[in-house]
DNA sequence: CTGTTAGCGCCTTCAG
DNA sequence: CTGAAGGCGCTAACAG
């Protein structure tokens, strides 16, 4: 007979809605499950009403506790900040919408420990399945994961020694797709501007892309830059560096950045540097953003699907969930060329001031 | 005997953890709990060990269900594309990990059908609190919380009948702040730019200090613009009209962004206007992005402590949780103006080509 | 078609 | 200090 002291909303349980309609609690469940051929008329109608008259709505928790199926869905996300991952979100949790799953967040900020720790955590709520945009170092709790079959669908990052799904761009030809497009425009020295390879298959893959399209012009110059973005002005001098030791080459001088975080620090250090694009430099960068075309003339840029990109994991995610065990799966989806005034090619040599 | 044909990952229970280390679940539980003063030494030790040479983790499921303890928040968005939103998010997730709290994020795309259902999915994992960036119209479901006195913080946006905590910016002053900024930069004729005000609290509020201001220099003409930024062009033809009737009354015009959307459409209707700021016309935004300081001399702004008002809503939140029952509070944290060249005072009427 | 009976994994009395 | 017993809300055999 006590009272909740927490809230007042004392939860409506199956038990009261069965006493209340006068029927089983099984009758109940059975009517939550749908099975209705095994209920009468007159027993599907009394529940009904009553379970609308109460405003029942059953506990996802008591149900996950049973059978397993909580409709929970884990996303590990490495860098909430990144305009990149919070589009894939987007597309990720409107599928989970739409199929009746709830979204567990967790942002690891690119750390490890974050990473292991939010992984303990969601593995603590039984989610059915995780979503994993991994930071890339250290990554033995994850394969721990792939070795007891556990439903992950990678994002964007590939893991060495795992053998799960993966969802994201086709990073090789839209690196080759931007890199013909900057050739293709008269520029001749080009660099790839990525934050550090190590561990993260997309940008490897978007740098084999870029020397592939590069070997198929031995009388351009390319190379690839690692900088890194949290390192304020370290952008800025890789790039004065590099623009010093090429401009005297007689070339055309174009970059090419690596994702949506560098493209900004780019365009920050060409702004402190005053070069304008495309009459000093071209630009073209991974990542559509909502500012691209505002920025000077426009930022010419490769544009990711990414709505689709969340949307799909999810759904691969729930073929996997509902027991499918064939053998690793990547779906890789195109980028698209948005061209605007960054790689505009200029008619002669306009000489920087 | 059954085996699992679901992962393989038999999940480990506190039972198996018991049987191990040759104690009872009570005392497991204990350990769990720590209730360590309850325990001798030597089953502390037991426990520990077995524990940690399982990799046991208790399920929060289970947990829930008893005493109601759930660790879980729900954090309705009410559009997850509102970079406004994320950086909130950004803090609310921290602050999560900080207290062993984990996400449940929905976001509801500014529908108030989706508010409805996403409430409910909540709600069906008995979260202890919600963090909520609500639509604003239709707030019945909202208010039938308020009545249960579930705990909920507002974000942002203020629900008229409710009296539930909010965490947001302090819109009044920071509206002032902007618009007076403008005026001392010597601006005549201000348009106050926003979505639509009906029902949105956090609009109204800076419409509110925009007229306050605005009333206090009843030589200057100021304005509030309504947009529709779905609406492909209406913000650039909205704007094209303003600036065909105040062109010729001889002040200098200004545009006051209501928040970081609008900022955009702005933006790109000036650019599609061929409008340079700040010599054709001034431009002030709330929100600080990431391109502010990138388009033109760079964007003003009035900056929001988007990761404290997160951060702290979720303290807030976990105040109420533990059972705080005090009266509605607001925590309003404060603006800061970020000059740039949109706002520079122009020597001379610099007239447009 | 319907209800009874057992748990899911954990916490919480209540006895030792 | 320790453990056995009961129940949270729900589903899943197993009988009728």
């Amino acid at each position: 007979m006590r009272q909740s002291i927490k809230t007042g909303t004392e939860r409506v349980t199956i038990a009261q809605v069965a006493r209340e309609a006068g029927v089983s609690k099984t009758s109940v469940s059975r009517f939550l499950g749908g099975e209705f051929d095994a209920l009468s008329v007159r027993l599907r109608d009394q529940i009904g009403t009553t379970i609308a008259r109460l405003g029942y709505q059953p506990s996802q928790m008591a149900r996950g506790l049973k059978g397993g199926r909580t409709r929970l869905i884990g996303m590990l996300v490495a860098d909430i900040l990144n305009p990149y991952s919070v589009a894939v979100l987007h597309g990720a949790e409107a599928a989970c919408q739409k199929y009746g799953y709830t979204l567990m967040l967790c942002n690891t900020g690119n750390d490890e420990q974050r990473e292991k720790q939010s992984l303990a955590a969601l593995h603590s709520y039984s989610v059915e399945g995780l979503l994993f945009n991994t930071q890339g170092r250290n990554v033995t709790p994850l394969k721990e994961l792939g070795q007891a079959a556990f439903p992950v669908v990678l994002l964007d990052r590939r893991v060495e020694g795992c053998d799960f799904d993966l969802v994201g761009l086709d990073n090789v030809s839209a690196a080759q797709l931007a890199t013909s497009h900057l050739l293709e425009q008269g520029y001749t020295d080009i660099a790839l501007v990525v934050q550090p390879l190590y561990g993260v298959s997309s940008r490897q893959g978007r740098q084999a892309g870029f020397l592939q399209a590069m070997n198929r012009r031995p009388d351009c110059h390319g190379e690839t830059l690692e900088v890194h973005i949290d390192q304020p002005g370290h952008t800025a001098t890789v790039l004065h560096e590099f623009f010093l030791r090429r401009r005297n080459g007689g070339g055309r001088i174009a970059i090419l950045a690596g994702n949506g975080m560098v493209s900004l620090q780019i365009a920050l250090a060409l702004q402190s540097m005053k070069l304008r694009f495309p009459e000093d430099i071209g630009l073209l960068c991974f990542d559509e953003l909502a500012w691209s075309p505002l920025v000077g003339a426009g930022i010419s840029t490769i544009e990711q699907p990414t709505y689709e990109i969340g949307f799909t994991a999810i759904e691969r995610l729930l073929v996997r969930i509902n027991g499918e065990r064939s053998g690793r799966k990547e779906i890789l989806l195109d980028g698209r060329l948005v061209r605007r005034g960054s790689t505009a090619p200029v008619a002669t040599g306009h000489a920087a001031p």
